[in-house]
DNA sequence: CCTTAATCCTGGAAGC
DNA sequence: TGCTTCCAGGATTAAG
């Protein structure tokens, strides 16, 4: 399910495909995956799509002029989240592109080229904005900060103030951004912390330790190209490596990496959790 | 404050 | 083989 290293990959394809193209039409399948305004221009159809933007799971197109590297007031503006079966895909120009019925909307390029937004599940969505400022006050400024720029300082800040496990406080977009279950149960596990432990029990010598592991597994499973486990697939189609790297995420019964241990599985705020009793010790253990 | 559960949805896997 | 059942989960909302 895309997280934020299969975000960030969707990002970087997307970076030389469709940026800096015009949108000649679009094409919607089904309007309900659209949330607010859903006409045509809306969807940034005849406009150039200047710049691309993620904050944590989610994607902002922003049209605009190019040689303007400001952000345009009026400019409309595209929010894209994938949730758990998304895709985001790109089709070069001649490409024999059937879309299913799962396709929900394609975005047809000035160069023949064509984006298509999938979600079998349709737990994604995109939703329009007038400006990119309407999408940063009305949306994203209720998401913490992203994962990969978060200090120290801000996550100790945040989790301190939450008594609920670690595992749920990670999981919480608005204290910080990007992370999902795959990556909260392995970041844990790097860390040696129990997924059960408070947060607000996490001292500020550890949440020293955690910031620079979270970025160093999160930019690694961004070069691995991310965690596929069915359904993700970057804007070719190709799907990530990064789950055959790791250590504890769908292993439950497989011993630890680390310990040999066989690793347990449990349920901490309505996700399956899977972690190591020996490396990830816990004051109290469920 | 807290937790759990239901909700949205499809498809793959497991069970009978 | 063919049917039913369960399960996966991101985010929100409702209920306890």
């Amino acid at each position: 399910m895309p997280e934020l290293p299969e975000v960030e990959n969707v990002r970087l394809g997307l970076l030389h495909t469709v940026v800096g193209q015009h949108i000649v039409s679009v094409s919607i399948r089904r309007p309900d995956v659209i949330h607010g305004p859903r006409r045509p221009n809306d969807l940034l159809s005849g406009r150039t799509v200047a710049q691309i933007e993620r904050s944590g799971k989610q994607l902002a197109l922003q049209s605009g002029c190019l040689d303007d590297r400001k952000r345009a007031n009026n400019a409309p503006c595209v929010c894209v989240h994938l949730g758990m079966t998304g895709s985001l895909r790109y089709y070069t120009s001649g490409i024999d592109f059937k879309p299913d019925l799962h396709t929900h909307v394609i975005w047809r390029l000035e160069n023949g080229g064509q984006m298509a937004f999938r979600d079998p599940r349709r737990f994604g969505g995109l939703w329009t904005y007038a400006s990119a400022g309407e999408l940063f006050s009305q949306r994203w400024s209720r998401l913490g900060e992203d994962a990969l720029t978060i200090t120290a300082t801000q996550l100790h800040a945040g989790l301190q103030r939450i008594r609920r496990p670690m595992k749920a406080a990670l999981l919480n977009q608005g204290l910080i951004a990007g992370l999902g279950n795959i990556y909260v149960d392995e970041l844990l596990f790097a860390c040696g912390l129990s997924p059960f432990q408070p947060a607000s029990e996490i001292s500020m010598r550890q949440v020293c330790r955690l910031v620079p592991r979270m970025r160093r597994l999160l930019r690694q499973a961004i070069r691995s190209g991310g965690s596929t486990l069915r359904d993700y697939v970057d804007v070719q189609g190709r799907s990530g490596g990064y789950q055959h790297r790791h250590a504890v995420y769908g292993r439950s019964g497989q011993p630890c990496p680390c310990c040999g241990l066989s690793l347990s599985r449990s349920r901490i705020a309505g996700r399956t959790t899977v972690w190591c009793t020996s490396c990830q010790a816990c004051v109290e253990q469920k």
